[in-house]
DNA sequence: TGGTATAATCTACACGTGTAGACAACTCGT
DNA sequence: ACGAGTTGTCTACACGTGTAGATTATACCA
């Protein structure tokens, strides 16, 4: 059987409340003394108070939930695996739990929320993926659940979020483009229903627009960021009476199976044609060649925004309630070099 | 206010312990009537049980837990997310959470260990990267805390696991690139901590030995598992008296690094040097050349290693205790065509 | 010195569940 | 018809906390 507080309290001589109090700073003082009969008595057992109980008292669960999507999925791994580090360090820093569920089926998202929310599982929820009149968003709000979103509202809706400037990055990445001599750009934009497509396709047509080039809807496709999708995009792309001389992919694993199709083709990505990415994977350094990309600093989003859900979480008002991130140009070699003469 | 077991008895015109039977199909009979009216309350009321509380009374969390190492890490980005997905899937369907700790400091380990377990925050543990008298798992002995590990023991201890038979992979990657005509072969290995480091170096020796080729020390070394550390490792065969002609790597993020490493000197990969790898990560089939990987049914082995953990909290024996997995060569072009004349 | 404010502690209960023990109704064999 | 066994319910409590209300000790002031 394990130690509990009125074990606690029987060998520090006092009552069982008392020791609540020295545990949680408690909402009454206890005295130097007693303070420290207690907590050499906790120290002396390795006393650890029960979650589970404290839990149900509290009314609250002591953790935090996070919903992955695997299927059509919006988050290069990578990237995910960075945002799960960078939460799961501040919950960790606050003994919190970080509760875990994949959503493999759409269909099956709501019930999965129902059973973090309305089942009382976690304190809080970190939303990913944003989307269009977003069901899940529309759901917490109306339960008034704490909850902040990794991406930006589409109106002027008033919740917690952290985004980066997808459109700013898209925009230097055309322009980075331009700048080189490539002239015809497509685009792989994300899947069409996230929010975070719309704000990264509005960065192309600024970039496009402000340097006098055309926007063309045959060069704009929207898929799914997986390699294989980007592959396809690039095939379909090329396959155009004019097919472009340049590609903007919306992420890296895009951008790879861009490469991978052109390469395919016989060209030589950087010279033959140009191809940027978006992220900044890890293997965006080491591919053939090299990729040029647009880094999110998605390990300090994590980290921001599992402090904000805290805040939340304890009825604090967020030092910081919505906030948009500059993302980085990465120059490597996937554009080719300066001075570039575009094939046509 | 939440509504409790004590509306619904009192909706159904029971008692709350007729409630319980219902719910948990529990230790006493309910009548067939008994149990419609039950139901139907539970349906009108939208009740949901309180799961702190339920926990609390079986002492028990209705969690599983998972320590994920950031730092030094042994499982590459997608690999470790499809664990994530199967064994979460395998949770959801059991009603139970999964609940994921990082771990970005070997000293820190312990500790996230002893919250998860002795703060009785999980029901049990899956662990990963098993390594050399691994404390955690004669820490999770010692408690007689249900666990199961993802990888084998070093000696015959008992404990539930899966394993792939990295050996025979790592047997059959040597063997499919002696077979190409390649002959000075390296290998990169996992961290040396690992045990499947172990397990999968002595694949190398022994398909080495098959063909009656020389082991030497000097085409072998031990990495993290990150394109950085395989560029490095490359880096340093090539600039060996006697450079390797071909490099089997233990993970594809180690061989996407080599790649890169052999193309920065200017050789073609496939033809100067055949590189192979270990997981079949996605973007393996969409580098540059594609790459030749050995597959790890990675899915398969969260499905079973969660169901195996149920069984074991559950207090079962479980179907399955100790299982090794045989790999899969998928074959692509980072080794060559067949019938290749090594340069030397 | 008596009275009051303050500090420190204790007693007692609620949080929502699972289930053992008590109890009632019903079945069945003799 | 009656005890024994079975089936279905109910009453009551424990799980380990957090904290409000009661209680006691201490300090201070008139």
């Amino acid at each position: 059987m394990a130690v509990t507080r009125d074990d606690v309290a029987r060998l520090a001589g006092v009552s069982t409340a008392t020791v609540s109090y020295v545990i949680n700073d408690g909402p009454r003082p206890v005295s130097e003394e007693t303070r420290a009969k207690v907590l050499q008595a906790i120290e002396q057992l390795g006393y650890q108070p029960n979650v589970m109980a404290q839990n149900l008292r509290r009314q609250r669960a002591n953790a935090v939930g996070l919903v992955f999507t695997t299927i059509e999925r919006h988050l290069t791994h990578p990237y995910f695996v960075d945002l799960l580090t960078s939460v799961g360090e501040v919950c960790a820093k606050h003994s919190l739990d970080m509760l875990l569920s994949p959503c493999t089926d759409r269909e099956l998202e709501p019930s999965i929320y129902e059973r973090l929310v309305g089942g009382r599982r976690v304190a809080g929820v970190i939303v990913t993926g944003i989307r269009h009149n977003d069901s899940r968003v529309a759901y917490l709000g109306a339960e008034a659940f704490p909850f902040v979103v990794l991406g930006r509202p589409e109106r002027d809706e008033d919740f917690a979020y952290i985004d980066v400037d997808g459109a700013r990055g898209v925009d230097e990445a055309v322009q980075h483009l331009i700048d080189l001599g490539w002239r015809r750009i497509a685009c792989i934009g994300l899947a069409a229903e996230l929010l975070c497509a719309d704000d990264r396709l509005a960065g192309y047509r600024r970039a496009l627009e402000r340097n006098g080039l055309a926007y063309d809807p045959e060069l704009v496709v929207n898929m799914h960021t997986t390699e294989a999708a980007g592959h396809q995009a690039m095939s379909r792309f090329l396959a155009l009476d004019e097919p472009p001389d340049a590609v903007c992919a919306c992420s890296d694993e895009l951008a790879l199976g861009a490469m991978n199709a052109a390469q395919e083709q016989g060209l030589v990505v950087g010279q033959d044609i140009g191809v940027i990415g978006f992220d900044n994977v890890p293997s965006a350094a080491y591919c053939q060649p090299p990729l040029t990309t647009i880094r999110q600093p998605i390990y300090e989003i994590g980290t921001r925004l599992c402090r904000m859900l805290i805040q939340i979480i304890e009825g604090k008002e967020p030092e910081e309630r919505q906030v948009v991130l500059p993302p980085t140009l990465v120059v490597r070699e996937s554009c080719g070099a300066h001075h570039h003469i575009p094939r046509r």
